[in-house]
Order: C-alpha cells, then sequence, then structure tokens
DNA sequence: TTTTGAAGTCTCTCC
DNA sequence: GACTTCAAAA
C-alpha cells in the first residue's frame, strides 16, 4: 500500500468518480456489441424501436469511460431536438461531463467549423444564412441579372431553379441528369440555367451570402480541397470519434464530409434503417447506408432486430406493411412484449367525424391515465391537421405542433428579419430588396437602382442615406433611413437587444403591415412571438443563425400558455416524428392521394418513400394505434364538390387483416331538406352525376 | 413607375 | 386558401 494517494491526474479521478455502467445488464446482446465497438468503422442496423438512440447513447458512455475525451466526439443527429436528447440521456449514465461532446446536425456543424475555420480559407466570418425562400428569391434575382425574367418563353420559376440547384449539389447529378427525369419540359434552358446558377453561385459570394447547401459544400471542400489540407487536417483532428444517426437519411455529400472527418482515425459509427428513409426528396440516397461496408473497408456490421417499443400486434400490422418495399436489410422485427390489441382502422363518414373519433378517443385514453403527452396525432402534410387544431382549441386541449409550415416563413416574419439581416451583413441583397419594396413607394425599380447605389459605394452602411430616392418615395426613404440610423446606434452604444432592435424595427413595420396584409392580429402575434424568441438570444448574429438552422417549431416553443402545460398532446407531420414515440398514434387522413400524396404518385421510388414514411409513423405507437380514414373529402380546392375517397393504396387486403376495422356510422342522420347549420351535405349527389360525365 | 385588382397556379416532407 | 403574375389605372 503506498503510504501517499496517488496523484491521478484530474480526469481519472472524474472518471472513477462516475457509477459504472453495466453494459451487460442494460443492453442486449446486439446493443451492448455496438455500444463497446472498440474502434474503426460500425454499421447499426437499428430497426424502429430496436434501442437505437439507447445504443448511441450507451456507445457515448462507453467511449467517455475508456478515456476518450468528451468534446472530442463529434455526435451528428437529424435534428438539434435529437442531438439534446441523446446527450441529456448520456448525461444520466456518465454526469455532466457528457456535455461536452459536440451534437449537432450536420448544417449546425458546418456553420460553427466554418465560421471558426472559414476566414482563413477565403470565407468572410460575417457571412449570413439563407433559408430556402431567401435563396429561391436570390435566384430569382439571378434570372432577372441573366436577362432571362421575361415571359416571353417558358423558363423555371425561382423556386425550381433552386431546387435543380440544390439537387445538384446535393446528389451530384449533373444538371441535365435532373432535368431529364424532374422536368423534362425544360431540358432546352439547361444552358441558360447553368447561366444563372453561375450568376447565383457568384452572387452569394459577392454578397456575403451561403445557402444551407453551401454549408455542406465548403465543408466538404475544406477537407478536400489540396490546397486546403493543412485546415482539412486540423478540422480532422478535432475529433477522436465520429456518431452519426438516422444515416439512412444523408445525402452523398454528407458521406463525403464523414470520409473525410475520418480519414485519419477511422473510427465511425453510423446508424440507420434503410426501412425508414424518408428524405429522398432532399437529395438522401439509401445507397449510403447500403454501400458503407464497400466505402470503410473492415466495417463491423450490427444488426438490432428486437423491438422494445410496440406490442406484437402493431410490429405485425408494421412487418406487413412495408415488407411490400423493396429493402436491402432485412430485417423482421420482433418483441417480447406479450398481450396488446389489434390497431384500429377506423372509416369515418367525413372530416369532421374523423376529428370528433381522434378527439373523443384521446379523451378517453386520457381518462384511463395515459397523459397527453403520450399521445400524437400524425399526417402527412401540415395543412391536415388544420381541422383539428380548431376543434382541440375549441375543446381546450392544449397542444403542441411540429412540423409544416413555420412561422419563420411567414412573409411578415420574413419582413422583420430583413431589417436586423441588413443590418448584420450590409451586402445581403436579399434583405435590401425584400425591406426596400416594403416601403410605400418603392417598387422594383426604385428597389434596384438602391440596391446600385448601395453596391456603387462598396456597400458602405451609409450608402443608402445618401441615396436620393424619386419623389414619391422620399417620405418612406426618410423613415427607413431613420430606423435604420437608429438600429445602428444602439449597436455602437452597445446598449441593444434583439428584442429591443424588432420593437424600433416595429414602429416603422407595424403599419406597413396593417397596410399591405388583411388579417393582421395573427401576424402581429407573431412578432409578438418573435420579440419573445429574440429575448432568449445573445447577439443578433446569434440569433439569425439560430433562427435559420434551428427554427422554434411549435407554437409553444416559447412558451405561449402553454409551456407551463407540460402535458401537451402533439400533432406532428410524419416526418417530424422520426425518431420519437408515443403510448398511443393516430394516424389521419390515410387517404389514396393524401398519403401517399398524389404528387409522388407516377414514380415507384416516390411511392415506396410515402410507403416507408407510413411505415415510419406506425412504428411510433407503443401501445395504442389507429388509423383513420374519412371516406367522403370535400374537396375545397376546386370548386365545391365531394368525392368519394379510396383508401391508402398502402392499406391492402393482407395490411387490413392486421387491423381490426371500426367503422363509424352516421350519428346524427340529417333531415334532408335542412341541413344542419354550417354543416355541408354528407354526399352532393348532383355534383358526383357532374362528375361521372367529366371525365 | 407604382399600385391595385383580377385571374391563375399550385399546393409536401426540412436543414 | 395563399401567393404569384398580369393588365390596367393612377
Amino acid at each position: 500500500m503506498p503510504s501517499e494517494p496517488i496523484a491521478y491526474p484530474a480526469r481519472v479521478r472524474e472518471v472513477a468518480a462516475r457509477r459504472v455502467v453495466d453494459f451487460a445488464a442494460e443492453l442486449n446482446d446486439a446493443q451492448r456489441a455496438a455500444a463497446t465497438h472498440a474502434d474503426g468503422p460500425l454499421l447499426i442496423v437499428a430497426g424502429a424501436g430496436t434501442g437505437k438512440t439507447r445504443t448511441l447513447v450507451y456507445r457515448v458512455a462507453h467511449l467517455i469511460e475508456r478515456g476518450i475525451r468528451p468534446e472530442r466526439i463529434l455526435l451528428l443527429t437529424f435534428t438539434r431536438r435529437a442531438a439534446q436528447e441523446m446527450l441529456a440521456r448520456s448525461e444520466k449514465l456518465v454526469g455532466s461531463e457528457s456535455r461536452a461532446v459536440h451534437g449537432g446536425t450536420f448544417h449546425g456543424t458546418a456553420h460553427r467549423l466554418l465560421r471558426r475555420f472559414g476566414a482563413e480559407a477565403g470565407l468572410p466570418g460575417d457571412f449570413t444564412i439563407l433559408d430556402q425562400g431567401d435563396a429561391a428569391d436570390l435566384m430569382a434575382l439571378s434570372r432577372t441579372a441573366c436577362g432571362l425574367g421575361d415571359k416571353t418563353k417558358r423558363f423555371p420559376k425561382k423556386e425550381t431553379l433552386h431546387h435543380v440547384y440544390s439537387r445538384h449539389v446535393n446528389t451530384e447529378f449533373p444538371v441535365g441528369a435532373i432535368l431529364r427525369e424532374e422536368y423534362p419540359r425544360f431540358i432546352e434552358h439547361e444552358e441558360d440555367m447553368a447561366r444563372v446558377f453561375a450568376d447565383y453561385t457568384a452572387r452569394k459570394q459577392g454578397r456575403n451570402l451561403v445557402d444551407y447547401d453551401d454549408l455542406l459544400l465548403y465543408w466538404a471542400m475544406l477537407l478536400e480541397t489540396e490546397a486546403a489540407r493543412a485546415i482539412g487536417d486540423r478540422i480532422g483532428a478535432l475529433y477522436d470519434h465520429i456518431l452519426v444517426d438516422e444515416y439512412q437519411d444523408t445525402n452523398v455529400l454528407q458521406a463525403r464530409i464523414l470520409k473525410g472527418m475520418c480519414r485519419v482515425h477511422r473510427n465511425i459509427t453510423v446508424v440507420g434503417d434503410d426501412a425508414q428513409s424518408i428524405y429522398a426528396f432532399r437529395g438522401a440516397t439509401i445507397r449510403n447506408i447500403l454501400d458503407f461496408p464497400r466505402e470503410f473497408p473492415g466495417a463491423s456490421v450490427v444488426t438490432l432486430e428486437q423491438n422494445y417499443r410496440s406490442t406484437q400486434p402493431i410490429l405485425d400490422a408494421s412487418n406487413m406493411l412495408i415488407s411490400r418495399a423493396e429493402e436491402r436489410f432485412t430485417k423482421e422485427l420482433f418483441t417480447r412484449r406479450v398481450g396488446g390489441e389489434k390497431p384500429w382502422l377506423v372509416t369515418a363518414q367525413d372530416e369532421p367525424q374523423q376529428t370528433r373519433f381522434v378527439v373523443d378517443r384521446i379523451l378517453e385514453l386520457h381518462e384511463e391515465g395515459t397523459p397527453l403527452r403520450e399521445m400524437a396525432v400524425l399526417f402527412r402534410a401540415g395543412y391536415m391537421s388544420a381541422d383539428l387544431e380548431v376543434e382541440l382549441t375549441a375543446r381546450n386541449i392544449p397542444f403542441e405542433k411540429w412540423g409544416g409550415l413555420k412561422f419563420l416563413e411567414a412573409a411578415h416574419v420574413k419582413d422583420v428579419l430583413a431589417f436586423l439581416r441588413v443590418l448584420e451583413n450590409p451586402r445581403d441583397e436579399v434583405s435590401w430588396y425584400r425591406l426596400l419594396q416594403l416601403m410605400p413607394g418603392i417598387g422594383e425599380t426604385t428597389a434596384r437602382r438602391a440596391i446600385e447605389a448601395i453596391a456603387a459605394e462598396d456597400w458602405d452602411p451609409d450608402a443608402f442615406a445618401r441615396f436620393t430616392p424619386p419623389p414619391r418615395a422620399r417620405e418612406a426613404h426618410a423613415n427607413l433611413v431613420q430606423v435604420l440610423a437608429a438600429l445602428r446606434r444602439s449597436d455602437l452604444e452597445g446598449n441593444g437587444s434583439v428584442a429591443r432592435d424588432i420593437a424600433r424595427v416595429r414602429t416603422l413595420y407595424d403599419d406597413i403591415l396593417r397596410a399591405r396584409y388583411d388579417r393582421e392580429e395573427p401576424r402581429l402575434a407573431d412578432l409578438e412571438r418573435l420579440q419573445a424568441i429574440a429575448d432568449g438570444h445573445g447577439t443578433r448574429a446569434d440569433f439569425l443563425t439560430a433562427i435559420s438552422l434551428d427554427p422554434p417549431a411549435s407554437s409553444t416553443d416559447l412558451g405561449f400558455g402553454s409551456e407551463s402545460e407540460d402535458d401537451t398532446l402533439i400533432l406532428s407531420t410524419a416526418h417530424s416524428a422520426k425518431g420519437k414515440e408515443w403510448d398511443a398514434v393516430f394516424l389521419i387522413w390515410a387517404v389514396d392521394g393524401w398519403f401517399p400524396m398524389s404528387r409522388s404518385l407516377g414514380d415507384d421510388e416516390q411511392i415506396d418513400e410515402e410507403r416507408r414514411l407510413m411505415y415510419v409513423a406506425l412504428t411510433r405507437a407503443r401501445d395504442h394505434l389507429a388509423v383513420s380514414f374519412p371516406f367522403n373529402v370535400y374537396e375545397t380546392r376546386r370548386g365545391a364538390n365531394y368525392s368519394l375517397s379510396q383508401m391508402s393504396r398502402f392499406l391492402d387486403r393482407g395490411v387490413v387483416r392486421t387491423f381490426q376495422q371500426v367503422v363509424l356510422e352516421r350519428t346524427e342522420a340529417p333531415s334532408p331538406e335542412e341541413p344542419p347549420t354550417g354543416a355541408t351535405p354528407v354526399v352532393d349527389l348532383r355534383a358526383l352525376l357532374r362528375n361521372r360525365f367529366q371525365g
């Protein structure tokens, strides 16, 4: 026995003080093999609910126990929420030092690295990030600059241009190939589009603007360009282990980044499930996960098949559904959970009845002791929950909505942000253009002239004040100059907060909003929300970055009334539900044309992706699952009309057999001559008859 | 040249 | 139902 205690380094003492994780007791064999895998590439093929997150969390714990410094572990996840959740869980296992693990999305991580290393590679540190809408707007400016804005020939609109461009960057397919596949009608414009893309790229660079794709692209280039070798090596040397969640939803560019990041140590762990690949629309390719063993020779592969989440009947239904799709890493999920009833397949007469069923059933389960938090209603697209939201509000049931249209994409919110962005980056042409055109008396032409004048003075922040506006815009110009000057002054004095900035912008903007948009109350409320969000952030730059890389998704993110309410029902798109689970899950609108969406019907691959998406939705459920289908769909779009809808094609005979069918009867028979107020007839025979002869 | 009203076009999923 | 585009008026 040494008479004096050995002076262990602080880290070792820390490690020793921690509780020891008992990997054998807390994980099954496959999970343990994955979690304790030593070094080198590892692919974990993890079916839904097989403890994928748990395994990753334990792997992080294991690495830390082994003595890897937490800040040298990089955990890449699909959403920031997922990263936070995993880090919180590993903190429970190994204590607070796991907080130092770097976790985040690819884009968020790219941003962090570019701010740190970009300057050395010629990328200014004060760039601003363009979201999708901004990028499209900039694309429109490029289109005009290339003289392709006029309508003499049918040229793709800005969103299409951006989509093609983005797809090209993310998939590395040649533009021509993308056009042939997705937009054959635009093939003749390939050369013109190339010109627009070239201008777009140059324009971005000249204005210190970076779009989502650039974040990834610059990261990849730092790692791959020979001239940037030294920087690439330093970035690669930041981490000893890289773990990637949801690998099936990464694209080739992301795969290249990963290769670059671990060209030294090859300590890469990826987790994914080819059956849950649902982001092909964004360039993700299932090839990444399928080819992983080839790209990283010597990779170990661990498959997790035991499901801990769902009851067997729910798995039976899910397995049957996915068995219709082509799948390469075949897995058949099983569970040791016994019992459980067959999932419900609910046929409702129409949307109101579907809504009523869902709400009633939720209240029933709630009575029986399931917290609202443990229930979710899922749907294919954000707008499909509108009726349900109205009903939940009317019945005072708190809910939180994930996915769908974010309020940051709302025009009025972007308007206000444009002011902040111009302050942050005076070269931000997109924002200048937007805010100038807001001003009464300033239209496209005046805006363009003003921007040219500013550009001519090398984007001097005061150049706009010296610009001479046409008479009708004089007042607007003066107002704008005044507000911008006030904002800049509070910058210089260093006493401004972002929330205060927004308040100041609103002294000018609120009136514009009232004049421009109808239904002003909800819009003004959005601005209040924006202000509240801003309050939680530090500098303006932080705020602008945070909202573009991690937008507040739900209306309760800021604590609007229901934050105190932690028992909140979740409404979510199927996409945003990925990685989550609930005791009870309702999938509404299982109508062919809605899920799958009609626009994917032409293409087998897209249909398969929709099928996998439905699989993702079904496998979120632990104990209760109900899929509902209203067969009278009131089409509000193309004229008032009822249509008898078909059930989703994914629910074929075999799949239906795994459900118990519930047919909701009409509760109150409407009297023919006097339909209930506010309700529309259940079926409009005349419309049906008309449709019959229309085609 | 800007504004305004009317007609026309899609509708998604997300960093 | 929201947003864009087009034509006519101010």
